[in-house]
DNA sequence: CTTTCTTGCTCAATCGATGGAGCAACAATT
DNA sequence: AATTGTTGCTCCATCGATTGAGCAAGAAAG
């Protein structure tokens, strides 16, 4: 039926000509408000019928320039690797969609430079908002946004010029390491210190989760050696550097790990597999984050998982309602194993 | 020093004004065709620096519009909660921005209705070429975008109507079934078929793999019953119902089996786990797909890594260089663990 | 001193969709 | 018969960037 060979798209120019009726009646009817634009129905649905058959779609382009707002809202995001950012995406492209906005996602590979790169892509193609999840220059992208009259929002790691939603780093960490020195306790006999291991030492969420495995020992009276926090990095090598440099320099292994994400775990699962030290006795390992493989075949293993539907439901409850720039909004993750 | 209330985004048109100049000697400085246009160097400092002070973006709408080529490539993908997907997505990523290209990703979560809606909204914003992965009706999304004068190709899951680049599966499922039940053989002491689980029986890659597992088993002379084939979807629950149901009808338990996805091997896994059945020897497995926890924590495993980087560079040289629209391009797998 | 080039710019049409303003035609009211 | 209202449209400016065409001023050539 259509035309095979269509050079150019359909445009609203020819389903008017086709009816018989003007690009504006073709127009109005087409985005819904030809009651308003007093159309007669007879020609809405000659008009819609001709739409249908020619197989038009609307020129965004065309549309969003004439508009006022553009229904496009931006994400960064740094890696598509672990679930725990997976289900972040689906989750905002799913609520984006059910409000009527266009989500764009890109990821930036916790590359600085990148991210910035990618908001100002994002401010060309008009977006509403920028939310920058996980951003290792959150300021430096709200900036960015507001030099355009763009809003903008972080999302797991804060900023200080836009709100935040992250999880309630300090109070999961404290309970995840309350939990695995327990664990730790049981199994060897007697209380002994865990090893922290992963994250930037520098970013917001390494730093309280420091703090709460601190307070967590503090508070079953370990002691904690200064060197056994480890935030190297979030590469999977990183960690498996980093623990081979300290059994070296040690001439021991450490026995109970707090590892700071599932990226940094699959480093020390790496390493604790090479080592060979473990064949005896299995490490206590606890894992800010989550993943159902780990869940399922690590038995030693206490996890958290960051509540990504709150999270999300915080941000879009900020986009449809607005909030104070300097809000921090953290979110109590969830344990996934009994304690 | 930037105006602090900006109502209004800067056009080329308020720099135009700030430079004492007209809008074409600003836009032809800013795309960076100030030369052929004739355009005095001074002149171009002049604006440059302007634009840097204000923040200019450019408003890529109005742009788009005037242009004959959008730049823009869209991919539809199932899930973002797998390592498969994931690498796909960034990989494409990174490709389409290496050749100048704006990537617009979204995910449809294997629902055939949001396909098509996803491929609508992408042709409403001009996209060039549409990648369906793992699509679950690909061709209707290659019809409605051919409509449009839009290219498209499909990852993963082949058409009949545009080029489609996707593992080799046959010989990926006849070289696993192959060294899993050489596995299984080692550890029972006598030839055993394995189970085959996951995936839809009516989808390309499922079938084929199927087919390589049969001819593995027939050329080591094994008969495999038809009644263990399970493509029950690609849900966890569903391999986990499905093999609850096997082992109830069956009163034993398989112990080999062929798991079609890391996301029906979460369902295996699960129920391995919970059954109970195997808790003085473990089955033997394969999986066709990767995921490191896996490979770090299952020792009785095979598995095989699809080769996202030469799937992407062949799906880039077909946007680059042009395809046959029958054309299936298969991609061998790699093998993760040593035969 | 005129003609021809070259340089450095500006003008105005254009892309497709939108919506305020306005214009016929007819109906209803005074 | 004249006024007012209603219905069903069309006209046209507009959004911001791009680009073919063209115009002045100065330099070079004849």
């Amino acid at each position: 039926m259509n035309r095979d060979k269509q050079p150019k798209r359909t445009t609203i120019y020819d389903l008017a000509e086709l009816a018989g009726t003007s690009a504006s009646a073709v127009s109005a009817v087409l985005n819904g408000n030809w009651k308003k634009r007093r159309i007669g129905s007879q020609l809405a649905e000659k008009i819609t019928r001709l739409a249908e058959e020619q197989g038009y779609a609307v020129n965004m382009q065309a549309s969003l320039l004439r508009r006022e707002k553009s229904k496009i809202i931006g994400m960064i995001v740094p890696k598509y690797d672990n679930r725990y950012f997976g289900s972040i995406v689906e989750t905002f492209e799913n609520m984006a969609r059910q409000r009527g906005l266009f989500p764009i996602v890109t990821c930036t590979r916790r590359d600085p430079e990148l991210e910035i790169e990618a908001a100002r892509e994002m401010l060309s193609y008009q977006v509403e908002w920028v939310v920058s999840t996980g951003a290792t220059d959150p300021d430096r992208v709200t900036d960015l946004c507001a030099a355009s009259g763009v809003r903008s929002l972080n999302l797991d790691l804060p900023g200080s010029k836009a709100p935040s939603v992250i999880s309630d780093n300090f109070a999961g960490a404290r309970e995840l390491t309350r939990r695995v020195l327990l664990n730790h306790e049981r199994k060897l006999g007697h209380k002994s210190p865990l090893l922290f291991i992963g994250g930037r030492g520098s970013d917001h969420n390494t730093s309280e989760r420091v703090k709460g495995f601190l307070a967590a020992h503090a508070e079953m009276e370990i002691t904690v050696h200064q060197h056994h926090i480890l935030t190297c990095g979030y590469a999977p090598e990183k960690a498996d550097d980093a623990l081979s440099a300290l059994a070296q320099a040690e001439g021991s292994v450490p026995m109970g790990m707090f590892v700071n994400s599932t990226i940094s775990l699959e480093g020390v699962m790496g390493w604790i597999r090479r080592s060979g030290h473990y064949s005896t006795i299995a490490p206590t390992l606890g894992c800010f984050d989550w993943d159902p493989f780990v869940a399922l075949l690590c038995d030693d293993i206490q996890m958290v998982r960051q509540d990504v539907p709150a999270m999300l439901s915080s941000v879009f409850d900020i986009i449809d309602n607005g909030a104070k720039t300097t809000s921090l909004i953290e979110i109590p993750p969830v344990f996934v194993t009994s304690p």
